[in-house]
DNA sequence: GTCTATAAAGCGATAGAC
DNA sequence: GTCTATCGCTTTATAGAC
């Protein structure tokens, strides 16, 4: 049989824009069938389980991406200083410089917090202990870098927020040079 | 006849916990007649342009709301510290110490930035500018204070997605804290 | 694996009785 | 001003041809 075309995990990215731009209850099928370029068919193929299932799909193809990107980087680099300056470099690019908006974060804030709790809640548990823990390893004590990580994760959050209610994606990545400055001078005054 | 109920404001506040748990794609009439105990004849009554219109109310007493007890506050008061204070009471009061989403945050990660683009944009920028004003009255120069409104406003929105998907409305009031700690010293280091 | 056709339910919105 | 009944459309999901 010649494969024709694409296997599950390559409609997942697709998905992702799809619910990035819709949210859960307003990514029909209609808009799914389009964003994806495949029939319903062929969707319900993939994904028996129909939207439940394919949200789940995105947001472990996310939870994936993050661990691997940016969670393992901050605990494991040698240098815990470069590691955390590697997660804005990283965080800047995926977002598209405040060009695209965190799915997990749209979730959280919904009704679809509910539905996918578990999910939602490690995302974020997950960044800010990684970032603390770098940022323990640059020099802070343990209580200030947690506070440290909370607001750098939240104010990356409201910055998404901030920059595409000004429909201004420079905005997000000013916070984040903003957000570097604060972090880097660990024993500085 | 005897006016047996409420007018048109007082649904606007219902209408509002409906749209902020829901989203507005999830508010459903049904969900709406559920959460204002109002059948849809009296909806429609009160609203003739449908949920387009109910958002568009919920939008403005939300603006109305923020600019009598946020906005000009923070523009004139006596003491603009005081003043600045005073805002982080107001908000934290507001979203119920973190157990409340801001809608207008929703709406601006959502689809539904597109529809209300004015209103979610103006909102978050009149936000930024009245602090900003406030912080350089208090002492700071004019570019690090638009920075640190930015800071500030965008830490709100982000504190309140941390806290929804940690399902811990404390961690949004620890936020709030630690914001205003870094904005008191204006002159101390 | 991909498509079209279709079923059953829910949607926003309207009409008309009271 | 509030209700119920109803319209037409869209929704999710399934069935079956190819």
């Amino acid at each position: 049989m010649p494969r024709v075309m694409g296997e599950r995990g390559d409609v997942v990215p697709l998905l992702a824009e799809v619910f990035r731009t819709y949210g859960f209850e307003g990514a029909s099928l209609a808009r799914i069938t389009e964003g994806t370029r495949l029939g319903k068919g062929s969707i319900y193929n993939f994904f028996p389980g129909g939207k439940e299932e394919m949200a789940e799909a995105v947001l472990s193809e996310i939870d994936t991406w993050f661990r691997d990107q940016v969670f393992q980087p901050l605990r494991h680099a040698a240098d815990a200083q470069q590691g955390v300056a590697d997660m804005f470099t990283a965080v800047g690019r995926y977002f598209l410089s405040g060009r695209k908006v965190c799915l997990v974060g749209v979730f959280a804030l919904g009704h679809e917090r509910d539905r996918y709790a578990v999910k939602v809640q490690a995302y974020f548990a997950e960044w800010v202990q990684a970032l603390a823990a770098a940022l323990q390893r640059a020099g802070h004590d343990a209580d200030g870098a947690l506070a440290l990580a909370e607001d750098v994760v939240g104010g990356i959050q409201g910055a998404l927020v901030l920059a595409r209610a000004a429909d201004e994606p420079a905005l997000f990545m000013r916070a984040l040079a903003r957000m570097q400055q604060r972090l880097v001078p660990p024993g500085t005054c």
